[in-house]
RNA sequence: GCGGACGUGGCGGAAUGGUAGACGCAGGGGACUUAAAAUCCCUUUGGGUAUCCCAGUGCGGGUUCGAGUCCCGCCGUCCGCACCA
């Protein structure tokens, strides 16, 4: 066999040294890529066009071994569509305006800029160092001009068609820090840096009417069949449409109550009506009873909780006032109860405790009637309730001149009564509210408007933007630096020109996030993107990112690309054709106790033993904990830069890719890491046996390298890496095995080609030994159709549906033969023990079963 | 409570209704070596009266010649939402 003679450069033979080493292959290649300009997307290319992209990170300073994962997986299908002979946009960007850069500008005195850009370096040249075949000269970082200005523009545009809003609304405030916190910022009621109490405090802020978009972005989902079914019923969830009946209530104190239902076709079963606490009937009866307000103030102390709210008893109170019903004219007493709430519908209900639960449970404290209106016939209308509502499908009863409708048809007919008698509509209720875009920050995409007290709110003419954040800011005292900066926000008036004021709010970053994906695919200077390259790349073929993005993100990026395509700018109205969410990186957890706390320890501190682990510092023993995400606080993370230190890049983009299917989780094992490096080893040993003057043929071996080239394609088009894996495992075991010929030569380069994608600096490495160009600008190996079938096939022979015995026979062999050939068998004849068959079931090439 | 996903060896997991456990990790045994590393080979679901047989894919039923896979009912784990009227 003859030894090639392996390259430093491309093209130039050198010997193949024993082992591969990746701390000098790796840089050699990715600077091989650099200098080729290989993955540089072609505007111009005739080629069939794929757009593969990852959720661009949060420049936080260092990539995470979950940022691996998931631009390993988007990278293997970029470049397995390059080699399939696609045009492929593969960008990367940064999601570089957030909170984290002002805390360190609070904590280190860091200016934000200075901070963000220096992560972005930081991180890129970790991607580099992972060999990810991105098209870098589209990179994008949001906290830049060249960015925020057209994002800023965009806003313009859609504030001209009245889709930007301003109006009051609830903030939590923290005093102490000055400044607007996010719920989740919000921990039981305090300030997560400051622990001061937070306020709700009423702010003119500005909205996004992603309502307007209610009905299109629920509807739009249908057509996301590349969507996990997951992700399409959160959304649908979120939107949270509903229909239903919108009616008043005639009250006994002359007033009226607004009442929403779903169920109108249930009207005949309401017993009494119930308003939430700060509903205004409800304060008007506090303001002259203090029994009422006390009890309006227990409600309030209620916590919010889930596990509170699903524990809660139902608690009410009697206001004395009461309602009358439109169609029995009964007078149903009104409560103020815990359980109504003020945010959703009108904030008062009908109460119909036979249909349901909640109301069930209220009536049952408080010795309510509970009638049944919906029965599953006529005959069963007078049935008893076993101990809980019944909130399913059925026929109308005890309720006049809907008896006898079905569900869906009273709900029409009472809608009907309704508007006929002008007393109530059909009404759709959504959940979605408004996406509130005000952040009271520094570091964001300034809000391009002015405040003049002479022409109102302004927006910042066109000509005039970017709006650009000023340098010289202060973060030694707390609020907003822009709100206080001396004379940033003294501009005058663009219409009067009399001095007037900017605004000093800035964007939420989820709108940064919003159309990244469209500046990706042209980046002009004069305009957010050129709409022609849009129409040539978009929508993206793969989007992959993590489930945690499931909503947010994701509807606000769907919202604003229906947004732009509505007035005009784009025609592409659903960004993502196809999406996956892959799962975490998980780790054991390491801890021990010490003065009532747990102290947490990562991997690199521990020695694991069996079923125990101790301390390298002090070898005593800690508690190995449960299988988690990796996450800082419990310290259960490994360093991406270490493990490429140490292993390679290939290793560690080959061990994101085996074992757990993509969608599930993946245990992070020291391990799994010191296989893959090995694995990368063994194939540097196979590719040196590659001897292109071979002669002879093996037949079964190329039947297995043309499945497994075509069964690894099939595996990489569904991101199916996992089993991918597998057979490269199988093809590399047989090639091993077989004995020199042409046909081993094949199975080989086969070989190098299949892992292209997944281990790109060995097979570089290899493929220059080969005397060969570059893997990145190869062709994915072809298939011969003939060798995807076997001429031989194994037979399974069952006795009553039990395995007895096997066949091997000739592929297409007659069913008859088949039978006589199992009948033959001995162990066929054991396992019958003399009983007549009475029935024989052949599948041709699998199986034949015979029943006695 | 509602919705969704999942449940297969010691572990991660394969398996168009047709030979369960491919492939990887870990374990056991062996070869090579003065020794180690590296590498290679064998072995590993459980139980038996062991060239063979029985049981076995969370539990209980069912459909089928045949079920990990389909249907019904449970149990458990994880995720999301939630007094949404």
């Amino acid at each position: 066999m003859g030894r090639v003679r392996p390259a430093t450069r491309a093209g130039d033979k050198t010997v193949m040294t024993e082992r591969f080493d990746p701390a000098q292959a790796d840089l050699r290649w990715q600077a091989a890529w650099d200098q080729a300009q290989c993955f540089r997307a072609d505007d111009a290319s005739t080629k069939p066009r794929s757009y593969v992209l990852e959720m661009f990170p949060y420049p936080s300073g260092r990539i995470h071994i979950g940022h691996v994962r998931n631009y390993t997986m988007g990278d293997v299908l970029a470049r397995y569509k390059r080699m399939r002979g696609h045009e492929v946009l593969h960008p990367m960007g940064w999601d570089a305006f957030g909170m984290p850069a002002e805390n360190a500008a609070m904590e280190k005195g860091v200016h934000p800029g200075g901070w963000t850009r220096e992560n972005i370096a930081n991180m890129k040249a970790q991607l580099k160092r992972l060999g990810f075949a991105l098209d870098w000269s589209r990179e994008i970082a949001t906290c830049e001009p060249e960015y925020y200005g057209h994002e800023q523009a965009l806003f313009l545009d859609l504030y001209a068609h009245d889709l930007v809003y301003r109006k009051e609304s609830a903030v939590n405030w923290d005093p102490v820090d000055m400044t607007v916190l996010a719920n989740e910022q919000v921990i039981d009621g305090r300030g997560w840096r400051s622990g001061a109490l937070v306020e709700k405090r009423k702010l003119s802020q500005w909205f996004l009417k992603i309502t307007d978009f209610a009905d299109e972005l629920l509807e739009g989902l249908s057509t996301l069949d590349k969507w996990p079914e997951k992700v399409r019923v959160m959304q649908e969830n979120w939107i949270g449409k509903s229909q239903g009946l919108q009616f008043a209530f005639d009250l006994s104190n002359g007033d009226t109550l607004p009442v929403y239902t779903t169920r109108p076709d249930t009207i005949f079963g309401a017993s009494f009506c119930a308003v939430a606490a700060d509903h205004p009937v409800a304060q008007a009866v506090a303001a002259a009873d203090p029994a009422a307000a006390e009890f309006i103030a227990l409600c309030k102390q209620g916590g919010t909780t889930a596990a509170e709210l699903e524990t809660a008893e139902k608690l009410g109170f009697d206001t004395g006032i009461t309602a009358r019903h439109p169609f029995t004219g009964a007078d149903l007493p009104v409560y103020i109860a815990n359980f109504v709430l003020m945010e959703y519908g009108t904030g008062a209900i009908m109460a119909v405790p036979g249909h349901d639960q909640r109301d069930f449970d209220f009536a049952t404290k408080y010795g309510l009637p509970i009638l049944r209106v919906v029965a599953a016939s006529a005959d069963d209308a007078a049935r008893p309730f076993a101990g809980e509502a019944e909130a399913g499908d059925g026929i109308c009863v005890n309720s006049g001149f809907l008896d006898g409708m079905a569900v869906a048809e009273a709900k029409a007919a009472v809608i009907a009564r309704a508007e006929q008698g002008g007393w109530g509509e059909g009404k759709t209720v959504w959940r979605l509210r408004d996406w509130g875009v005000s952040r009271q920050r520094y570091w964001g995409t300034p809000i391009p408007f002015i405040h003049c007290e002479i022409c109102g709110v302004v927006p910042v003419p066109k000509k005039h933007l970017p709006v650009t954040l000023p340098d010289d800011v202060d973060f030694a005292t707390p609020g907003n630096p822009l709100d206080r900066h001396p004379t940033w926000k003294h501009v005058d008036c663009p219409q009067c020109g009399h001095p007037a004021r900017r605004e000093t709010d800035t964007l939420d970053t989820f709108v940064d996030s919003s159309w990244y994906f469209l500046r990706f695919a042209s980046q002009p200077a004069d305009a957010p993107f050129d709409p022609a390259k849009i129409a040539q790349w978009l929508p993206v073929d793969q989007y992959i990112g993590g489930i945690e993005h499931a909503i947010l993100h994701l509807l606000y990026a769907r919202f604003w690309t229906r947004a732009l395509a509505r007035i005009g700018k784009i025609e592409v109205q659903e960004p993502f054709a196809s999406l996956f969410t892959q799962g975490m990186v998980t780790h054991e957890v390491y801890s021990r106790e010490e003065g009532g706390r747990d102290v947490f320890f990562g991997p690199s501190e521990i020695v694991r033993s069996g079923d125990g682990a101790t301390l390298k510092a002090d070898g005593q023993p800690v508690t190995v904990g449960k299988v988690i995400k990796m996450s800082k606080s419990k310290k259960n993370v490994v360093d991406p830069d270490e493990i490429v230190a140490t292993y390679g890049a290939d290793a560690i983009r080959w061990f994101m890719l085996s074992d757990s299917p993509p969608e599930r989780d993946l245990p992070w094992s020291e391990a799994g890491i010191e296989g893959c490096a090995r694995f990368v080893q063994r194939l540097w040993r196979l590719f040196a046996q590659y001897d292109a003057s071979a002669t002879g043929e093996d037949k079964a071996l190329d039947r297995k390298t043309h499945q497994t080239i075509a069964a690894v394609a099939q595996d990489i088009e569904a991101l199916g890496f996992n089993k991918a894996v597998a057979r490269i495992y199988e093809l590399t075991g047989a090639t091993e095995k077989a004995a020199p010929s042409a046909s081993r030569s094949a199975a080989i380069r086969a070989l190098l080609l299949l892992i292209g994608p997944m281990m790109p600096h060995l097979a570089e490495e290899a493929f220059a030994g080969f005397g060969e160009g570059l893997v990145a600008e190869a062709a994915w190996p072809d298939v011969d159709p003939a060798l995807l079938v076997d001429d031989e096939v194994t037979i399974a022979v069952q006795v009553k549906g039990k395995l007895r015995d096997t066949l091997t026979v000739a592929k297409g062999t007659p069913k008859d033969d088949l039978e006589a050939l199992a009948l033959a068998s001995e162990k066929v004849q054991r396992a019958l023990d003399g009983a007549p068959v009475r029935k024989i079931i052949v599948v041709p090439d699998r199986l034949v079963n015979l029943v006695a």
